[in-house]
DNA sequence: TTGCGATGTATCGGACCGATACATCGCACG
DNA sequence: CGTGCGATGTATCGGTCCGATACATCGCAA
């Protein structure tokens, strides 16, 4: 999953490590915590040994200003290969069950704008799938075994079976969104604090300028 | 986190490590898959080594129906010890940063039954602080980097800025119910398809009988 | 009779985390 | 003027947990 994170972000433009963890942090904000270092950067040496990300130099461009003082140690900057962005294209595309639990399918979900329409459609009824048999297996235990739980592990219970079928209204309303069109608007969640319309989200063929 | 929710369930009954990890699942479905039996049993191992869990012969109470055909290979049953029972109360008892992430909060929670009241409003209100500081972060991009940002990875922000709103009221309810009384008892939760009032708890101080 | 799904125990490699260490830079506070 | 602290930045180590895999028994149905 780190991989394809990487590999995703590294395609919008060249990082170091530090940087890349706060990106990261961003785009997943919603899913999972903050990536460790401690698999940062072992990932990063492991692209590398594969090919798929190569060391850059430091950009000396922006760096114009400040006078290169001492010498300049750290700030190791990556960007993606050739081979990388096939790779990406490849782990993007096909989806196996670690697509569909929560992470998976969080970091999948967060590259939709650089995956094709069909494979969307397949993730987001492979994960309503999941969510599905995850609420089934909630009500069953609510119905069926609930004298033999606390009324705390049952309010647990609840509350999960309360997420699961909201996620699933959600993903329906994506789905039909994918269906019918374009653009990921849901409608019901306009609440969210920030003014919506900020952008008009592009048609679905992402555009594609790969031009630095 | 593997070894307080076994030193919690053995602590109901004796059990088998496929048993174990069936009542695992039935009392976390609602905060994670299903215990993975390569955790599972180096976990069993390890408790057992601490002196905390011990193997118990098959009870032939039962099993007096069915005549011990062959042998009767297999089944180790473990049971906790009472130096066990010490360091569940005192796992149960301390709150680390762990405590509050999902994993953390929802195996604590889910053996609140056998937590004191002080500790429940701790915990619950560690998690609230958690949760809301999630909730912040995920405002922020909103607000501040939507720009950067494609519609699909707002999207998914949105969503969970939605589920952080949701637990946080969630949270809110069981802290004022803890405060207030006793029972785990969220009224806008009534729709679970069980009876509630199945089991009336236990008043807030647990019942301490160490004697064995 | 045979073969399949549930029960049951077990290991191995790999992914990821949390703690820790260490070095530089800018700036605020004394 | 210095000095110390928070942000930036790279890196490793031990430990927890997962997914795949292997293997054996049991009851039952085709």
């Amino acid at each position: 999953m780190l991989e394809l994170a990487i590999l995703g972000l590294l395609q919008e433009s060249p990082m170091h490590g530090y940087e890349l963890r706060k990106e990261l942090t961003a785009k997943l904000g919603a899913i999972r915590a903050a990536i460790s270092y401690g698999s940062l950067y072992p990932t990063l040496r492991r692209l590398q040994a594969a090919g798929w990300i190569t060391e850059a130099a430091e950009t000396p461009a922006t760096a114009g200003e400040v006078p290169a003082l001492t010498s300049r140690r750290g700030r190791v900057v990556y960007k993606i290969t050739a081979e990388g962005k096939e790779r990406f294209a490849q782990l993007i595309a096909q989806a196996g069950p670690e697509t569909y639990d929560d992470t998976g399918f969080g970091v999948h979900f967060a590259f939709f704008s650089r995956t094709d329409q069909a494979t969307r459609l397949r993730i987001l009824e492979g994960r309503r799938r999941t969510i599905e048999e995850r609420r089934e297996g909630l009500r069953d235990v609510l119905a069926r075994a609930a004298e033999r739980l606390d009324a705390y592990t049952l309010e647990l219970q609840r509350h999960g079976l309360d997420a699961c079928e909201r996620e699933v209204r959600w993903l329906e309303e994506l789905i039909a969104n994918e269906r019918s069109g374009r653009a990921p608007t849901v409608p019901g969640t306009g609440t969210a604090g920030g003014r919506r319309e900020t952008d008009s989200p592009p048609p679905p063929g992402e555009s594609r300028k790969e031009r630095p």
